[in-house]
RNA sequence: GCCGCGUUCGUCUAAGGGUUAGGACACCACCCUUUCACGGUGGUGAUACGGGUUCGAAUCCCGUACGCGGUACCA
């Protein structure tokens, strides 16, 4: 009988799925799947924004189709230098490059609105004409004053909206003359949008479902600047119809505008050409939405990479220089938000294209938690080949003076210690002994109970090892171990001091294969020179 | 305040009306290891609350609480 019922389900379920593949896509069958990241050049992109990133590159691969980094610098006032440069760096770290955007050129070019200024204007203007939108005349003086003088406790932040527009500067309240006047005398204005009253606006969020607001609630958002450059709300409608966009992914804060952004959409271009919209969850810190604070605060990254930020000089670590691997980096911030179902999650680039789906994002918001990603890292050091590991490796040990001669040698010592390091930059512990031989061992010296019996059996050890008739860690204990036993001393009292010889601390991998990879020469150098210091210690 | 979106172990999550509510991170214990780690085995630990609907609810509905987002000529 529990087969019948699992039976049915599963029918059931796979017919859902159907119904739900054909409602999402059906209409993009026609169209080519286009999706763009579209973020403002104002500093560096934050976990969040390169999840975004990824869910929009996902999605598109997996369709055959375009991804396009469009930069959406309208604000001048905000504009930070090297942020677009940050930007590109950081998708070409992450494997994610655009088929299309400002440095790849594209049919739609150019990809920066701030250089698609002059299209705008016509668009807003045939919303005036259509009686959809309307120029207002206040200045931002005029517009703090109402907030003041309208604010109340109910409603602490008054916005422009249907209740307010009509006790202020605007083609709504003054008479045709007047206004043709005031745009005659070149009185700046902006172009806002005419919220109809009372009308539901709803639509279905490839996340969420059906969303619907109420336009009555919703406020008078500007449109056309009055630098002439459109705001948000015009440039995101336009350019998505321009650019040919089927699928908009973007944060959970912009949900609360999308009701305006339908009606610019039915407005402009008619809502059936409209992309199918995801509003992401938010990535959360330790108290609410994740910030750079919180990174400061608790000590992990939140940016992609470093970002100094010019105007202060004030230097964001990222994930890239804090040690992490792209692949897992990707990995980890995939997983934040969306599974596919299986308890899989590592998974490669690859994996994601094939397996990501936008129906299993969650909903929720995701707190980010530092030690996860410490293990996701360390899953991916652990699998990843040690060549593919030593460009990595190299440039670390380089920014930290270890000097590396031998190539192959180094890619014998990452492959022993990679399954020990959680970050790239924990193979500086775990492996700069290897490069730098090691002295000042005052601390450990009271408790080796260093005395001649054991000075003599490494003066002997020596010269063993320097006759062996092949050098790997198997012959290399074999003889300890002999030479231990004849000289009736058990191994375990001498493998410590053994350790502490070449490697410095009680840490490390198998202290004999730490030798093998030292080299008889260096092995021996290392042997003696500390015993000779531990005797005069003595 | 108003509007919107959320809510399963501490954290990330599975579950599509019937499961002893599963997994992962972290934590704890044991094992492995003549170092430190890695690793292995096991354990602690959750359906926010209150009402419905139903033979049966984490799951569907309503309310409450809490959290988050928005409420700019920022994006």
């Amino acid at each position: 009988m529990p087969n019948k019922v699992k039976l049915q389900r599963f029918q059931w379920r796979s017919r859902e799925r159907v119904a739900h593949q054909k409602y999402y896509f059906c209409s993009c069958m026609e169209k080519r799947v286009r999706v763009r990241f579209a973020p403002s050049p104002t500093g560096g992109l934050h976990l969040g924004g390169v999840r975004t990133v990824l869910y929009n590159y996902l999605f598109a691969k997996q369709h055959g189709g375009d991804f396009i980094l469009r930069i959406e610098d309208t604000d001048q006032g905000r504009y930070v230098q090297g942020a677009e440069e940050y930007i590109y760096q950081t998708l070409a770290w992450c494997g994610m490059e655009p088929d299309e955007g400002p440095k790849t050129g594209g049919p739609f070019a150019p990809y920066r609105q701030s250089e698609r200024k002059s299209m705008y204007r016509a668009y807003a203007e045939q919303l005036v004409a259509a009686g959809q939108a309307y120029y207002a005349f206040d200045t931002t003086k005029e517009l703090e004053d109402a907030r003041l003088q309208y604010r109340t406790a109910e409603n602490p932040s008054p916005q422009y909206d249907q209740a307010l527009r009509l006790k202020m500067r605007n083609a709504l309240t003054m008479t045709p003359e007047v206004v043709q006047e005031l745009l005659q005398q070149n009185t700046p204005y902006v172009i806002r949008i005419k919220m109809p009253q009372g009308e539901t606006i709803s639509f279905t969020d490839m996340i969420r479902g059906e969303v619907s607001f109420d336009t009555s609630v919703v406020d008078d958002k500007v449109l056309l600047k009055s630098d002439g450059m459109p705001t948000y709300h015009l440039a995101v409608v336009v350019d998505d119809h321009l650019m040919q966009i089927s699928h908009a992914f973007r944060g959970e804060e912009w949900l609360p505008s999308a009701p305006v952004h339908v009606l610019v959409w039915r407005y402009l271009f008619g809502e059936a050409a409209m992309p199918q919209w995801a509003h992401l969850p938010l990535i959360l810190g330790p108290n609410g939405k994740l910030s750079k604070r919180d990174g400061a605060e608790y000590g992990f990254p939140v940016f992609a990479m470093n970002w100094m930020t010019p105007a202060t000089g004030e230097l964001t670590e990222g994930f890239r220089e804090r040690g992490f691997l792209p692949t897992a980096f990707v990995n980890l911030l995939a997983m934040l938000g969306w599974n596919d179902g299986t308890e899989q999650e590592i998974f490669t680039a690859a994996e994601l294209v094939q397996k990501f789906d936008i129906k299993n994002v969650h909903k929720g918001g995701a707190k980010f938690d530092f030690e996860k990603a410490l293990w996701f890292n360390h899953e991916w050091i652990k699998r990843t080949d040690a060549d593919l590991l030593l460009d990595e490796v190299l440039q670390i040990f380089g920014s930290k003076d270890i000097p590396v001669r031998d190539t192959d040698q180094c890619l014998k010592i990452i492959a022993l210690v990679q399954d020990r390091c959680h970050l790239l930059t924990d193979f500086i512990e775990q492996a700069s002994f290897f490069f730098v031989r090691p002295g000042g061992y005052d601390a450990d010296l009271a408790k080796l109970k260093w005395n001649d019996t054991k000075a003599s059996f490494f003066t002997s050890f020596i010269a063993e090892l320097k006759s062996l008739e092949e050098w790997n860690s198997a012959f290399i204990e074999h003889a300890f171990k002999n030479l231990a036993g004849s000289c009736n001393l058990k191994p375990g009292e001498l493998q410590l001091p053994l350790r502490i010889m070449l490697v410095g601390g009680k840490y490390g991998p198998p202290v004999f294969d730490i030798a093998e990879i030292l080299g008889v020469e260096e092995t021996t150098a290392r042997i003696s020179s500390a015993s000779s210091e531990f005797n005069s210690g003595s």
